[in-house]
DNA sequence: TAGGCATAAATTGTACACAATGTAAAGATA
DNA sequence: TATCTTTACATTGTGTACAATTTATGCCTA
């Protein structure tokens, strides 16, 4: 891959979690430390510590003596994962507009075209990384960086949810959610932009496969029994 | 301090936290490697573990090759962290309001009365700590995981807030606030909890001194120019 | 053949040595 | 004296060897 020298932990961080965002590695996967180190041209030591940082993400799940595995939300988590989304990103949105310039718009727009080129040619896993990216930027327009550090959490632990729990498996929906949002930032409006990413969200949880299912197997017993 | 052997990383966590929560460890306070762990009596490697897991909460800083420091809050960040809260916590109430049980009210009631008690004894940095975690326990009767553990960076940040930038030196001042948000959880009154606790929150924020003064610095060649 | 036990291999966890860097002290020069 | 340089020291960063643990393999027994 990166084949210069003095890789560094930040940079593992950056491609893994990328990775992760895209679906080429899905939850479950085990990440071991020395695959990942004799990848990178690095030691242990500096894949330890990226592997440390991914989990406190939530993007890795780390067991002791038994390694790094890409996190599987359960039902509650990614019911969670959204209902925090639910709290943090429309306010947000609202205090973006006020704030948006023209060189954001340009930025926004280009994202939505890389998005869609990308649903072109397949790459759903591109195009999910490229949708969540947009809705950082968002928080970036926003000037909040303690929300932002939150959303990139829980941005990226939605690609997991998504992963685990979307119901078509084909295509993500083409949907002009974004383009709207744009729209509304554009012309500063504040409570429109709100309105939308709260929708844009509900949007999306209603995609998702989250009904109960028998979360047992405590119960196997139980479930045999006639 | 703990002097049996097998001191784990979390347990250090746990022992730095607190000592930051109750302001004994003060913001800027620098944390050597080598001291915290003949302090503990583990090697560094577990120090090292421990340290960067207290600068993923934002409790730490980790300068390359200075070594780690107690964060100091800057102005903007002060006004995120809060900012942050006012999105998360009322509605957390709200929900905490219709799952509240009687063991949680006794929970709550029993921190309120050992916050007094700390306040009569004039350890404000415990009744801070005890203050805070009442905050926690109300995400964890709304059974929140994910929202509960962004509250606990929020938390411990806002404590190295408050002890930058909180305006009377003395005591914090003794409110009902906590009361009152225990007896809407106790009539199941959700509403009423999440207007307590929006109020309880900007009443704590009023009570920082967060007027922008001079960061510069970075002009001090014009500020000596007359 | 299935299950359990012992052994070997693979993998992660930890300590420590040394390298890289930053910091303070002493000396030199003007 | 003040400032810059050099030197020595203190502290953090990284690679590696070894310990602890888990996982896989083969063998034995019922």
């Amino acid at each position: 891959m990166t084949n210069l020298k003095n890789i560094t932990a930040e940079e593992i961080i950056e491609q893994l979690s990328e990775a992760v965002n895209e679906h080429r590695l899905k939850p479950g996967a085990k990440l071991r430390e020395d695959e990942v180190s004799e990848v990178f041209g690095v030691s242990r030591t500096i894949v330890r510590q990226a592997l440390r940082a991914m989990a406190f993400d939530g993007l890795l799940t780390i067991e002791k003596n038994r390694g790094a595995f890409v996190s599987k939300p359960t039902l509650k988590e990614a019911r969670e994962v959204f209902q925090a989304r639910a709290l943090l990103e429309p306010s947000t949105a609202r205090a973006a507009a006020e704030r948006t310039t023209l060189a954001d718009i340009a930025l926004l727009e280009g994202h939505i075209k890389e998005e869609h080129e990308a649903l072109d040619r397949d790459q759903s896993g591109l195009a999910l990384k490229l949708s969540g990216e947009f809705h950082l930027i968002i928080a970036r327009i926003a000037d909040q960086q303690t929300i932002e550090q939150f959303l990139r959490q829980l941005i990226s632990r939605s690609s997991l949810v998504i992963a685990c729990y979307w119901k078509r498996r084909n295509a993500l929906c083409e949907s002009s959610a974004h383009h709207n949002l744009v729209e509304a930032l554009r012309n500063h409006d504040g409570p429109a932009a709100e309105d939308l990413m709260k929708g844009h969200l509900l949007d999306i949880y209603s995609q998702l496969d989250l009904r109960e299912y028998d979360e047992g197997s405590i119960s196997l017993r139980d479930a045999l029994r006639r």
